[in-house]
RNA sequence: GGAGAGGUGCUCGAGUGGUUGAAGAGGCACGCCUGGAAAGCGUGUAUACGCCUAAAGCGUAUCGCGGGUUCGAAUCCCGCUUUCUCCGCCA
């Protein structure tokens, strides 16, 4: 979330930053302006109070000792009519403090200059794009065909077992999987990401802290029972490692990677979004995560770019980034540059990984500080992208490496796989 | 899952109702000392919020978390959480 201190100094400036969002925040900034105003206030009043309490208490105590029991209980009679009236402030400033939250919580994150304007998914600017898109003809198939053709993968399996979305590899299929996932975890290694294997499931905090929760509660799978929730992407685990952490300044940046699986209810989709790979309940993923100084964090960024493009042309696959518009990021992104791969059969573009800079709008719930070189306490900026997602991956892989002879692994993807084709 | 014992600052560790934000030790930082270093000596060493233009300074809160008792709680009571030990179960 935004902190007190950008709303209440610069509030036209945050109000115009959200309009290029298409948000209207100027409702709930007042509000919180003015809420900030009654906090301050009663504070003010409250602290007041409490240092006389604490001293009148103080001289309780000595007066006891001396004997003086008339005005040790003279002392004590106006402490506890004093502590009536703080209740009430007590209870005001708690009300402020927690209403205060409740509508940061409602605010996203302001865009970064660069960000262009636009509405909707269509505006997002393509930055540049690599890699061949293959003629396949008329007779090439869609993945979910190739998958039924060489026995990779069965949906009708996952569908028995689990739900729709939740696929059952098999055979080639989990080998080229496994092989994906240790490509993109060794990639990672060599370009500096410590490996991180975190839990699949967290509790409500952490989901708060990277700012799943509350907005995007229904997107988690939750464990009600003992209220935890299926991570819906390894940066919930990964970012909390850093939550309520005061970092040295010679930790940064920090830069992690993870493997897991990832689980989302994706509760409204529907159609040829969803169909074979395209949209899961459960997929796998390998994520980068990094936690950088605020004036060195949109380097990092294009470093982060920069390497995910690497994958991509290791993979032999058509690209291209976009940087999205103001519609169409995230609600808690400052900028982000989406990864699509062309899938050849389906003629259509399928987005593989979105790479984005948070700047402070998460470290400030997860209160991730580091000491700055004058000792002070400030807070981070985060980052996080994916390293690759593999299901769209497989996807475009499948497709555009149909041959009659069968499906070509990429030359960099063999010695992971240990196979040269899928047949 | 059952029983018991614990959770104090960067670390160890004292503290069972009254200047305890917290003894003591260690670590670390700075200064003095030294040709340089070590040793020694001195000083400093949490976070958040607020007051103040800012700094300095001051106030408030925080001893796992949340409530309660009390004029006053690290210290007493209740709930939760977590660690350890024993039993049970188990990949």
């Amino acid at each position: 979330m935004l902190t007190l201190k950008v709303i209440t100094e610069n509030p036209d400036a945050v109000i115009e930053g959200l309009a290029r969002k298409h948000f209207d925040a100027k409702e709930l900034i007042t509000k919180v302006i003015e809420l900030d105003k009654t906090r301050r206030n009663t504070q003010v009043v409250l602290d007041a109070n409490l240092a006389e309490l604490n001293s009148i208490s103080k001289t309780i105590g000595q007066l006891m000792k001396e004997g003086k029991k008339e005005e040790a209980e003279a002392a004590r009679a106006k402490v506890n009519e004093m502590k009536e009236g703080n209740k009430v402030l007590e209870e005001t400033k708690s009300n402020a403090e927690q209403e205060i939250q409740n509508i940061l919580v409602l605010i996203p994150n302001l865009p970064h200059s660069s960000v262009p304007e636009g509405r909707t998914a269509e505006e997002n600017l393509v930055e540049r794009s690599g890699g061949v898109i293959p003629e396949l003809g008329e007779e090439a198939l869609p993945h979910w065909d190739l998958a039924k053709k060489y026995d990779l993968i069965d949906f009708e399996l996952g569908v028995k077992i689990t739900g729709a979305g939740f696929p059952v590899y098999k055979g080639y299929g989990c080998r080229l999987q496994r092989a994906l996932i240790n490509f993109f975890l060794d990639n990672a290694r060599e370009a500096g990401y410590l490996e991180i294997q975190p839990p699949y499931v967290v509790n409500a905090d952490s989901g708060y802290g990277t700012g799943q929760l509350p907005d995007k509660e229904g997107q988690m799978y939750h464990a009600t029972a003992d209220d935890l929730y299926l991570i819906p992407t390894a940066e919930v685990p990964v970012t909390n490692i850093y939550r309520d952490v005061i970092l040295n300044e010679s930790d940064l940046p920090v830069k992690n990677t993870a493997y897991s699986a990832c689980f989302r209810r994706e509760a409204g989709s529907y159609g040829k979004d969803v169909r074979g790979l395209n949209r899961l309940h459960q997929f796998d993923k390998v994520e980068i995560v990094r936690i950088d100084k605020p004036e060195h964090s949109y380097d990092s960024l294009t470093e982060m770019v920069n390497y995910v493009q690497t994958l991509v042309e290791k993979l032999e696959l058509p690209w291209r980034i976009l940087r999205l518009c103001g519609g169409d990021i995230s609600f808690t992104s400052a900028l982000t540059f989406d990864f699509e791969v062309y899938s050849a059969a389906q003629k259509r573009w399928l987005e593989v990984s979105s790479v984005s800079n948070f700047e402070s709008y998460q470290a400030n719930r997860l209160k991730c500080r580091y000491r700055d070189e004058n000792k002070k306490t400030q807070l981070c900026h985060t980052l996080n992208g994916s390293a690759l997602a593999l299901p769209r991956i497989v996807a475009a892989l499948l497709e555009n490496n149909q041959t009659p002879e069968g499906i070509r692994i990429p030359k960099a993807l063999v010695p992971y796989t240990g196979f040269k084709l899928i047949k």
